[in-house]
DNA sequence: CGAGTGGCCATTTTT
DNA sequence: TGGCCACTCG
């Protein structure tokens, strides 16, 4: 194959390894996705069957990128190899196996507020108090039990964890735990954890299943092998035990998952268990200038637990780091925004070339405004994503409950919405038989005349009337075919039309969004279960991260370093560098959390390819209160021969006190823009709007409808059996309404 | 039973 | 400072 005269000579190797055991170790920039993908190319050039390659990344974005990748060098060959996180891999094996362990095939996933829901509930119903038992720590013990494969009984019997948790004045946890389970077990759902844990349930219990999956993976790969957790070692090991052709890619560098679970003792173990193992070491850097890259090396020289590598690169020497201070978080975002401003402007740059990374989500508001009022057009990655909007939320809901009417928070959450009469009162009487006999509520649902007086009898049984019927429409109807008629029936779409606020339109939107994002599943010739059930397992494990960049025009990207690892800019802004934020104040207790930030901020240094700012402040906002900050000591930690001071320490400190003033009178300045693009319209519907017949719209029509006004039909867009019509409105723009939805008046 | 207001809590990271 | 929850009033 020519494409190996592009690699050099440890990644040359690394890529004709082809039986046994290896492990890659990858440093920052090292050409990782490279190799892997040429790897997995020359596996099925030497004659491996695509369907025999099971490629297990951490995000779904690694993943995605990784198939891309592998398809430009092979072609479509590259849509039969199994690729993509624990995660999505795992529930899609469940999915076919779930009855073996006692589950429905159309289980349902939690997300992690549905998980917190259902422990804030199970702990009211054991009156703890809920100051002691909130549901981040109580989840958060539970989780890290799941990964480390502790089921609840363990989790009682064990006498230290019991100690651990009376210690913390939370001996009931496991009590939650127990209560947990059983509740989701009932529900038919899995929580994220599950999706791995019951995966190990399933290889151990039915080595029938194990056997299968194990010869139909002829061989295993895994990136990014330093996050893996317990649970998600132990599921490759197995898989990998009777062809033993597993390979791990990892950088222990780059370990920064800890808190999550992820173990270091993984990489340990797979020496242990693979004792012909070979290794490669990638330690050339391509991405970055030769400041940069020992920048980094001085800085993670600190750690004392790693593997030994030096990673080096033969790029050019660069410009030195420059470090900035500044007196308070809003200047801080200002200094950034007019820095990448003068260097775009002077340097002939795309504000693609820009990306500021920060610790905690928290920070990207003061970033956010200095943009704004530079004009600079910025994208945020992470945060609040689109599936965890509440509509979105509420419509999923329904969703579920079609597929899984024991899903018990999907019920919770639409039971009264949009409001049907059923309140609180016989929403808990509802959840008390439930738990007096041992079912689920839906089971109670069903029989709901004979618990319940007369008037809530009824509101509950049309409800579990109308569930059934879409459950009945969900049997010979594709995903959106279902979701349409759901988003309609359900009464979701009525309740939004009735909000005629800013707010209101968006959800509208968002709505209209979802239903196209269905219509976009159900059309793509790759998906071959077009399924409700199909669609629901697929988004139920997708973060914002991967939703696709609607790249109108250039940004600069804002993000947590968390989600940058993996990639990579021209120019990087590591903000806040301050004590008790980067390092966390979290972080400062054991040597191995301090190491873990240090790792992520070696993490942080390795994404910039040309150019690394390091800002702190001197003052911060904190939960409304002004609060001095120290220059992080990590910034110390970098060799300062690398390193340019902008505005030094001669900079007279001045006082807290001075910082205010100063920070007062330039609050006048401080003229925020609108925040969004504004869709608020000042039209109303009239009173007798009546929607037309669609069927003959075409380019040039006016349209006039109830929430956007009038507009004029520029294009219609037919794919299959649904027809998008894309409107230019006078009030707000340009929007994409698919005509079996959206209500217009022809004129 | 539902809407509106006050009080309280929080910011570590994500599948 | 802002978002969410619980409580109270209509």
């Amino acid at each position: 194959m020519d494409h190996l005269s592009l690699l050099n000579e440890s990644q040359r190797q690394a890529v004709l390894h082809k039986d046994g055991a290896a492990m890659i170790i990858a440093g920052a920039g090292s050409g990782k996705t490279r190799v892997l993908t040429y790897r997995i190319a020359q596996l099925i050039d030497s004659g491996v069957d695509p369907f025999n390659i099971l490629a297990l990344t951490f995000t779904n974005k690694a993943a995605k990128e990784m198939r891309h990748r592998i398809e430009k060098v092979i072609g479509n060959n590259a849509k039969n190899i199994w690729m993509g996180t624990f995660h999505s891999v795992f529930s899609r094996i469940l999915r076919a196996e779930a009855e073996k362990i006692g589950y429905p095939k159309s289980f349902t996933i939690y997300d992690t507020d549905d998980s917190k829901t259902l422990i804030r509930n199970i702990v009211k119903e054991l009156n703890l108090d809920d100051k002691l038992y909130k549901p981040n720590i109580v989840l958060g013990r539970i989780s890290s039990a799941k990964n480390k494969l502790i089921s609840m009984r363990q989790y009682l019997n064990d006498a230290s964890i019991q100690a651990d948790d009376e210690a913390a004045m939370r001996p009931k946890i496991g009590k939650i735990y127990e209560l947990y389970q059983n509740r989701l077990f009932k529900a038919g759902s899995m929580d994220f954890d599950d999706l791995l844990f019951n995966t190990n349930v399933l290889f151990k219990e039915h080595p029938d299943a194990l056997n299968k999956y194990q010869n139909m993976f002829h061989y295993v790969m895994v990136d990014e092998y330093q996050d893996t957790n317990y649970s998600q070692y132990l599921i490759t090991r197995k898989l990998a035990a009777k062809n033993q052709n597993i390979v791990v890619v990892g950088d222990d560098a780059q370990s920064i998952y800890a808190f999550r679970g992820a173990d270091i003792q993984n990489i340990l173990n797979f020496e242990r268990d693979y004792p012909d193992l070979q290794v490669f070491k990638l330690e050339q850097n391509y991405r970055s200038t030769k400041n940069i890259v020992h920048a980094a090396n001085s800085v993670i020289k600190h750690n004392q637990a790693q593997l030994r590598k030096d990673v080096f690169t033969d790029n050019e020497e660069g410009t030195l780091i420059e470090v900035i201070k500044a007196n308070s978080d809003n200047e801080e975002g200002k200094l950034v925004a007019t820095t990448i401003f003068e260097d775009k402007m002077s340097n002939h740059l795309s504000y693609d070339d820009f990306a500021i990374l920060y610790r905690t989500n928290a920070q990207s508001r003061a970033m956010e405004e200095a943009l704004r009022r530079m004009n600079i057009k910025y994208k945020i990655i992470g945060g609040l994503s689109f599936y965890q909007r509440k509509e979105i939320k509420d419509l999923i809901a329904y969703l579920r409950l079609t597929v899984n009417p024991n899903d018990e928070q999907a019920f919770r959450r639409v039971i009264n919405y949009p409001k049907r009469g059923i309140g609180e009162t016989t929403v808990q009487k509802l959840f008390v038989t439930a738990t007096e006999i041992n079912h689920s509520v839906w089971e109670v649902v069903m029989n709901a005349t004979e618990f319940l007086g007369n008037r809530a009898g009824t509101a509950i049984e049309n409800f579990s009337v109308m569930i059934r019927d879409f459950a009945r429409i969900a049997q010979n109807n594709d995903a959106f075919e279902v979701a349409k008629h759901i988003a309609k029936h359900s009464g979701i779409v009525d309740d939004l039309y009735q909000d005629k606020t800013v707010e209101g339109l968006a959800r509208y939107e968002n709505i209209q969004e979802l239903l196209n994002g269905i219509k976009e599943y159900v059309d793509d010739p790759e998906k071959e279960d077009k399924s409700l059930d199909a669609f629901l397992q697929d988004i139920a494990l997708i973060t914002d991260a991967d939703t696709k960049a609607d790249d109108d025009g250039e940004f600069v990207t804002l993000m947590t370093i968390h989600s940058a690892k993996g990639l990579e800019f021209p120019n990087v802004f590591i903000v806040g560098m301050e004590e008790n934020l980067f390092p966390s104040q979290m972080m400062l207790n054991s040597r191995a959390d301090l190491e873990e930030e240090r790792r992520l901020f070696y993490v942080a240094i390795t994404r910039a390819e040309k150019k690394l700012y390091l800002t702190y402040a001197t003052s911060r906002y904190q939960w409304g209160n002004l609060r001095a900050c120290e220059k992080s000591r990590f910034i110390e930690e970098i060799d300062p021969k690398f390193i340019n001071f902008k505005y030094g320490e001669s900079n007279s400190a001045g006082n807290v006190f001075d910082r205010v003033l100063q920070r007062k009178s330039s609050i006048g300045s401080l003229v925020t823009p609108p925040p969004r693009k504004q869709t608020a319209t000042n039209y109303t519907a009239p009173a007798d709007f009546k929607p037309s017949d669609t069927a003959d719209l075409a380019a040039g029509m006016k349209v006039e409808h109830p929430k956007f006004g009038f507009g004029v039909v520029s294009k219609i867009d037919t794919q299959g059996n649904s027809t998008k019509a894309i409107i230019n409105f006078d009030e707000v723009g340009e929007k994409t309404l698919l005509l079996s939805f959206a209500k217009l008046r022809i004129h």
